[in-house]
DNA sequence: GTCAAACGGATTATCGAAAATCCAGAAGAC
DNA sequence: GTCTTCTGGATTTTCGATAATCCGTTTGAC
């Protein structure tokens, strides 16, 4: 049945059982949606007034996220948000596209109805969603773009969901992370929903119809082509890091 | 110069400023070693009076671990140290195969006059132990199979130290250490020092020259040859992987 | 006899205070 | 005038105690 897939779409379902672990997703999320500006000191009188938290869990939470580089810590004098550079974002997405090509051929290899189902089913989840966000017309609430984002990250996992390596799709869970710390930024400031289509030229996707590239991912994977299906993504993912190259990477400081 | 190379060579060359950072070397090291048994559970009394240390290093050092998969936590329940299985390990190995030759071939194409110097000498490095390990005759103690591992791991990083990508090579370390988990209990058990020849066939390294391999790995490499040095560093991979299989992974409890 | 609820011991997660460390600026030596 | 040393305040790191949670066992009901 789809119910794993489907239920898994949603990343960090579960509910926080402990502090730390709310901690731990908070901050990620501030980071990643530029909240916390790249290189800015996480003092502990700052973070504990903010997420209403003691010491403790906001310590574990920041070793965590230390690991995967969205902080940077310094011995003895802190931590601070992870700085961001083009460098850096080119790494990360050539870094994930080798996974993901690696994850997303097995995926095709080994994928069960299961998988297409979950596919198809993503896809359409991030489509209605993206159209409701169009429709509204107006500039997209925080709330709306978080969810698009989930949905997002959501169809990506799902392409890859057959892939029987478990770090490779933890990897590329990690490599999404990232670079959508990245996108989302670029995005905002250009005006644009996360994902929106862009339909006038000249505007944040310059033109892109990412639905389409999304669509044609699809199609490919689920016809069992791998060869043209890697390239479609790698290429999708490349056209993402040449589009926030030129919308800048610098994140509005709070 | 190699200078760089030379003294990055060592891991963890920095002292531990933190008694977390210490928490978190000592941890790993024992987990890696085998010292602490997969799936033992992790109490913190008993972290407590083996370390010297209290409640907030050692759980931050346990946080970070958690990233690398090193252990396992168990919400409200505390954390164990992660389990080992044959699947597991075959899932390590084929993932860094996959991440080593892109970073390989990277820094066949790139690297300089550094690179090559820092390959042979960490090479001679590893052989010298080695070699000295053997001369000794009897059963290696503690200390030197720590060394030779240590400068075992050097060479496996000298050889990729040129690529450029840091995700790329940060990836390797994680999932060197994991392969590490599998390879030293095995060969400890087998009565072969990590790195030994085992020149008598049906010994643990299976009448495999392990130095024969490292050398013809590096030969490649500074001649070039990309191709050859990346087949020969998966076969490398591999068979290290069906030795440990016919080893078994069970560790020994303590 | 079987099942569910409740108790008690053990363990973890969290807190807030205490100790250690760092940084910037002032005072002093050369 | 430049450099070194000292000092005070801010910040991090660490600790031990407290509160919350879990698990195995017993008790009681049906």
């Amino acid at each position: 049945m789809a119910d794993t897939a489907a239920i898994r779409a949603d990343a960090d379902a579960e509910p926080a059982q402990t502090l730390a672990e709310q901690a731990y997703r908070a901050i990620r999320r501030d980071i990643v949606a530029g909240r916390l500006a790249p290189g800015q000191p996480m003092r502990f009188e700052y973070l504990k007034e903010t997420y209403g938290l003691s010491f403790s869990p906001l310590r574990e939470a920041l070793a965590r996220l230390q690991s995967e580089r969205l902080v940077t810590a310094y011995a003895l004098r802190g931590f601070r948000v992870a700085e961001m550079s083009v460098d850096e974002m080119w790494d990360t997405i050539e870094t994930r596209i080798m996974i993901e090509r690696e994850a997303l051929t097995a995926a095709i290899a080994r994928g069960g109805d299961d998988w297409e189902i979950g596919i198809v089913q993503a896809f359409h989840a991030l489509s209605h969603c993206s159209k409701r966000l169009r429709a509204a017309g107006d500039w997209p609430s925080e709330p709306a773009i978080e969810e698009i984002e989930r949905r997002h990250q959501a169809f990506h996992r799902a392409l890859i969901a057959a892939c029987p390596s478990r770090w490779t799709r933890e990897l590329s869970e990690m490599l999404y992370v990232q670079t959508e710390r990245y996108r989302r930024p670029a995005l905002m400031r250009a005006g644009a929903a996360p994902d929106d289509e862009g339909a006038s030229a000249g505007e944040g996707t310059a033109g892109r119809d990412i639905e389409a590239e999304h669509k044609a991912i699809m199609d490919a994977a689920i016809a069992r082509d791998a060869a043209t299906a890697v390239e479609l993504l790698t290429a999708h993912l490349r056209d993402t890091g040449r589009m926030i190259e030129r919308l800048g990477i610098e994140t509005g400081r709070r």
